[in-house]
This record gives C-alpha cells, structure tokens and sequence, in this order.
DNA sequence: GGTTCTGGATAGTGTCACTATCCAAGTTTG
DNA sequence: CAAACTTGGATAGTGACACTATCCAGAACC
C-alpha cells in the first residue's frame, strides 16, 4: 500500500501521516525503491489507534508515544503490563504538597488498597480531593467509599477481559481499556445523573 | 481587597487576574475611584473555582465561561439544573454518524435508562464506543452493563449530596460533583486497577 | 515523455492560555 | 510637596501544541 492509500484507508490527512512518521509515532514502511515505500494493514491499525487516543483519550502525543513505546516493547515484564501502561499514561502528573498526598492515602488505607507508592495516580487522587476542598465542597469519605466500590466493580471488569494467552493482544487491551473506556465510564456517569434526576423528578 | 491583594491571596498571578477580568471569567471590582477597584472574598472563591477547573477538571476557558454562566443565572429553573449544567459542558462535543448513535441509544434503552435524546453524552458515548470498535476492540454489551451499574451508583450518591435547599448551592454542588468529581472517579479507577492486578499476582 | 507520486526538509497556521509592557491617572510615603 | 509606587485598561508578545502547506529532486506509471 501507498503512503497516500494509507491516508485514504486510516481516514488521516496525507500531511498528518508525514507528521506521525516524522514524529516517530508510524514506522516507515517498507522502501521499494528510493522514491516508494508500501505499507500495510499494521500502519492502518496503529494510525486507527493513534487518533483513537488523541480524540477520545484526549491525550497529547507524547503521551501517546510513551503508550507506543510500552505496546512495542517486548521487554516489558508481563506480570506489570498495567503498572507500566500506567506510569506511561501519568508520567506528566505535576507534584502534589504532602499533606494531599497524605489525605489521599487514608482514604486508600481505609479502603485497604494496597498500591505502589510511586503510583502516579496517588497523585492525581490527591489532587483532585484538594481541589474540592480548595472550593470548598470537600469530598466526604462515606462518597469516597461509593465510588470506590463502584471503580473496583469497573477494575475487575477490565482486568478479567484481558487476554491471557496474547501478549500483544493484552497489552493492547489494557491500554485502549485504560484509556478508550475513560471517556465510556465518564458519558455513562453523566447519563445515569440524567437519568436518576429525571427519575427524582417524576416523584 | 485591592487587585494585587487579590492575587496574592488566591495564588494567581497578577497578570492573568487582570486577564480573567478582560475575559468575563471574574466581575470587575467595585470601583472606589478611577483607577482602583476593591475586591472580596466572593472575588477569591470565584478565582478559585476557575483554576479548579481549568487545572484539575481540565476544561477550557471557553467552557468554564459556559458554567459560570450557569452559575450566575437566576433565571435557570431549579428542575434542569442539572441538564443545564450538562448542556454547557458538553456543548462543543462534534457531531457523529447515525450508526454509532444508535449503537449508543441500543445500550441506553436496553439499559432502560430515558434520557434526553438531546442529551450531548448520547454522542460522547456513541464516540466512545464507536472508537473502541475501530481499533479492533469492541465493547461487548455485558461490559457495559457493568460499568452503567457503576455510573448509577456514582450518579446516585453525586445527586444525593446536592442541598435540597440553597439553589446557588445547589448549582454549585452540581457543578463541582460532575466536573472535579471526574478525575476522582478516574483516579480511583486507575487504583482500583492496580489493587486488582497485585490481588490477582498473588495467588 | 509528461503527469503523478515519492520521501524528506522546511516553513507556516491557528488555537489556546497566558505573560509582559506601556500608559496616564491616582495614591502612598518620606 | 515630590518621588515612588500602584491602579485599570490597552496592546502586543510568548510558548506549547498539533498539525498543514509548500517545495524539491528523483522515480514510476501511462
């Protein structure tokens, strides 16, 4: 396939494919002359998955290079594809002060989870528990509690449809999982407030 | 307060206070003569707010204009807060084919979940799952069902918490818990992921 | 043999969210 | 009272980001 039937099949602009090969985010194809280089359905998929994470995940293309690089490393131990996936999808998480971070780990000690410290998304809770209180609309504990119990039901969901035997497959999954079902969850949310307010309405 | 005393207190700089004011996202002081202007608390609450937003919510400054309007509105009937604020959040969602909406709307109805059919997250959704089909991933229906009982019970506590009988309050609330609320939900999703992942390393 | 297409290089565009500078008018301080 | 500072308002500049456009010389198809 030609780089400009690549275009026309993964539905990018022929610029914007030069840009993704440029950037690294593509592999070139294969040169058939100085002049030629053919593609095929690999490059349709990884550009398909590329805009997949741009325009649904929202995210940068740094950040969608660092998920790149973790699909395509063979090295990365099975047994911490998630771990690896997520520290690759927060890398750019700013520093929090430590009395969040402590907030956002009682809030975890009192759900008994136990996560790596180094966990970046420790941050990202502390974060956004501070930024509630910060507006002062502090979030409660007993809430806490719900949407944990409702983020574990999700977790276990999303690890259980892992493939096991696939390595590649898996890691693919994990990340369209952490990352294509964000906005999924997040629209399902603000459905269901819709529906329950309606329903509240009704009474 | 004067303009200075105001970024100070509310930890943003000078410069984009007086940007904010340029840009409508902060009433203008009460003038006390022709070139000093006195600020108060409501003025650092509201400053607050934004960067909440902006930073941890991750909306844009034209969207936060969105839900500040809301806010501000009296005229907003008490019933629709909620699709209001729903509607200025998700208003620049693109459009999307027929096709994956009515996916969406065959999840949503097997759901039994009436929502609006003008509801902007009908399309956020009918995106999200149409992208997780095109990379080769599709979302089986049992899945979803599991992530709506989530939603449900996440949206069942967000709308519960909303006071009853403050209206400005209870506009507030409404905002806070759909926007701020997110990254929470997210964040705990991640760690309910990574709890998950280690319990089942270790059997 | 002329049009079309290639990879590679370079430069330009538009959006966004600030950030910096300047100003004349007014206020505080010594 | 004068020097130094601060005010609101206007205007212009910055830097990150994700493209998008143009040019080129050398193939390749027809």
């Amino acid at each position: 396939m030609l780089i400009s039937e690549l275009a026309v099949q993964s539905g990018v602009p022929l610029a914007t494919v030069k840009f993704y090969l440029r950037e690294g985010l593509l592999a070139p194809g294969t040169a058939t002359s100085a002049t030629r280089a053919s593609y095929d359905e690999a490059h349709v998929r990884r550009l398909r998955l590329v805009r997949a994470l741009v325009e649904v995940g929202g995210l940068r293309l740094a950040a969608v290079h660092e998920v790149l690089a973790a699909l395509d490393d063979p090295e990365l131990p099975q047994h911490d594809l998630l771990g690896a996936a997520h520290d690759r999808l927060a890398a750019q998480v700013p520093a929090v002060d430590q009395a969040a971070l402590d907030a956002a780990d009682a809030h975890l000690a009192r759900l008994g989870w136990r996560v790596h410290p180094q966990a970046p998304h420790r941050r990202v809770l502390a974060r956004a528990l501070a930024a509630c209180t910060a507006v002062g609309h502090p979030v409660d504990p007993a809430t806490i509690d719900t949407y944990a119990r409702a983020a574990l039901m999700v977790a276990e969901v999303d690890l259980a449809s892992v493939p096991t035997t696939d390595r590649a497959l898996a890691m693919e999954r994990v990340v369209i999982g952490t990352v294509l079902h964000e906005p999924l969850l997040l629209a399902l949310r603000r459905l269901a407030q819709a529906h329950v307010s309606a329903r509240l309405a009704k009474r």
